[in-house]
DNA sequence: ATAATACGTCAGCTTTGTTGACACTCCAAG
DNA sequence: CTTGGAGTGTCAACAAAGCTGACGTATTAT
């Protein structure tokens, strides 16, 4: 407390700053999926489900092997939430048009209506905090998030953002 | 694109900028933890131990029940994990001075080289992450992050903060 | 004395991840 | 036109880490 680091004041690179840090994100996380695990806890599907269809509704036409690279589990993790969304009728798996090996993924109207109450939920989450802390806040939130990824992953979030507008 | 919501720009707050935090925050955790997984992955241990080290090693002679509260998993969720790091020498837990039905816990010299082996690994992420973003983006992703906490939540981070230094 | 608290543990179940193995379809290249 | 490999689905077995419910045992508080 009142050290001087160096004339630039690198304050916030101390450990206990990064400790703070990491506790934030740690609580902040678990905020972040209360309101979802809250909506899925009510029926037969967990965080994996939502994650899928969000994934489906983002990118819809999405290839399985897609949708392995962007959530990083095994084909069968995947598959066995994939099966029971299918099951269920809330994701359609079309045979691929030109490459028929390949299963595009869509949402059903069923789907859409879980991925909109799930991430209705979450955006108002995100909304309040967004306004509470303010705009130049939120700019410092993403580029701080943006630094943090894997390489990889900041590669797939980027791709995604040119998608959505 | 280009549609001004308002005189202020409230355009952080168009479901588009909010969707995009979310998908921030969901890949930025993954590499949050990336690390740390990738060290317990050598061991028989996983992201459940870590997180009862690094609040051991936060409030130390915490008891048990203020534990489960930090971390809100049931007594023998944690129980299961707290057994084995005593077990095999990372945590001690010693009966209450004063109230004998309470057990205060400890990390062991090994306990605390395991912590450390740990949060340095993610404190150098964390580290990287904030130098990249700056003082200012830090204080902002900070705002926010508290902003989306649970309100029990934030509580028990705020009133870590203030243990810390 | 009795009730409540703090803790530990047994048993069983769920979700979501993992390996490993195998089959099928289909594209592309030799 | 065959053959290798990519994309997909699925079976089996297992592990980590959460859950509920029930019970036991100290210890403290009323």
């Amino acid at each position: 407390m009142g050290e001087v680091t160096s004339s630039e004041s690198l304050l916030y690179l101390t450990d206990e700053q990064l400790r703070q840090g990491i506790e934030a994100m740690y609580f902040a996380y678990r905020g972040f999926t209360a309101d979802p695990d809250r909506i899925l806890g009510t029926m037969a599907y967990g965080r994996a489900h939502h994650r899928a269809v969000h994934f489906i509704n983002r990118a819809p036409g999405t290839t399985v092997t897609n949708l392995l690279a962007i959530l990083g589990v095994t084909k069968q993790s995947l598959n066995r939430v994939l099966r029971t969304l299918i099951e269920d009728g809330l994701v359609e798996s079309r045979v691929g048009p030109t490459d028929r090996r390949e299963r595009n993924l869509y949402l059903t109207e069923a789907g859409e209506a879980l991925e909109n109450r799930l991430s209705d939920a979450q955006r108002a989450r995100m909304r309040d905090a967004f306004r509470e802390a303010g705009p130049e806040a939120v700019a410092g939130f993403r580029r701080v998030l943006e630094a943090m990824m894997d390489r990889e992953l900041r590669r797939q979030y980027l791709s995604l953002r040119e998608t959505g507008q």
